[in-house]
DNA sequence: CTTATAAATGTTATATTATTACATAACGTT
DNA sequence: AACGTTATGTAATAATATAACATTTATAAG
């Protein structure tokens, strides 16, 4: 069961925002957004973000420089995390998929080293710009 | 067999430090050194970084923005990159793993989206850090 | 060899992403 | 209430990356 994290006032208005958006957003696009709200900073952002990231609601985009909500409602925390990008429509989504994140989470290689998270990105066209 | 690329002057300068660091780099790191050579701009080196990139001589670390030379002398192009990063260190290693790698390449979800890429990064403490 | 084209370079300025440092306030426990 | 922890506010600045424009060098075609 995931833990209840009662999520402060500026915690709740940057994951609402980009919940309700559906899709990745950029900081300062969270920034310009929320500033009627009265979150004036970029840091008041970024450490909203680096809360919801460490609590698992929301993930880091890493090639996109991007924050998204998390869309898998067992999603214990963001230590296996996978997405799929289009590179047309700069649309993600997050997999969701029981065989690929049980391979990855088990995957060991002879280097000695233990992983205790990993993130996939896979690029490519979605169904919509495949037919343009 | 890998296609012959010509490097440029500072391709060739860049990528020479890179391979030579044996790790990851960042790019005004790179700048930094490479200033007695005559690479002066930032944006000299984000060019010769993204044609290295795009040619496959380098990979990009996203999570740590940083630059890697290729340790796989099979490396097509940057199609399909498997990294394996040390929180406590920051060393990073390209994962070349024949099984991981045709498992990523063929995996297909329920989303019609063809993927022609990936980027995987594991993150973990390696044999070293674990140690102490 | 020359002309055309593409690729690479040089340079300045600026945009975008993220953190440091310091002060204050709110929350949760005992 | 006193304490420690978490969150907030604010200003300044660091780190990462790109836009725009002028020029030069490499490559290929005639």
């Amino acid at each position: 069961m995931q833990k209840e994290h009662n999520l402060s006032k500026n915690q709740k208005i940057i994951f609402d925002l980009i919940d309700k958006s559906g899709g990745p957003m950029k900081a300062y696009s969270i920034l310009f957004n929320v500033q009627k709200k009265g979150i004036k900073a970029p840091l008041q952002v970024y450490r909203a973000l680096d809360k919801l990231v460490e609590i698992g609601k929301i993930h880091k985009i890493e090639s996109r420089n991007a924050f998204i909500a998390c869309q898998n409602s067992s999603c214990q925390i963001s230590k296996a995390t996978a997405f799929s990008i289009c590179e047309s429509c700069e649309n993600v989504s997050e997999i969701s998929n029981t065989k690929l994140s049980k391979y990855l989470s088990n995957f060991a290689d002879s280097s000695g080293m233990k992983y205790s998270k990993y993130n996939l990105e896979f690029f490519g066209l979605c169904k919509k710009c495949k037919s343009k």
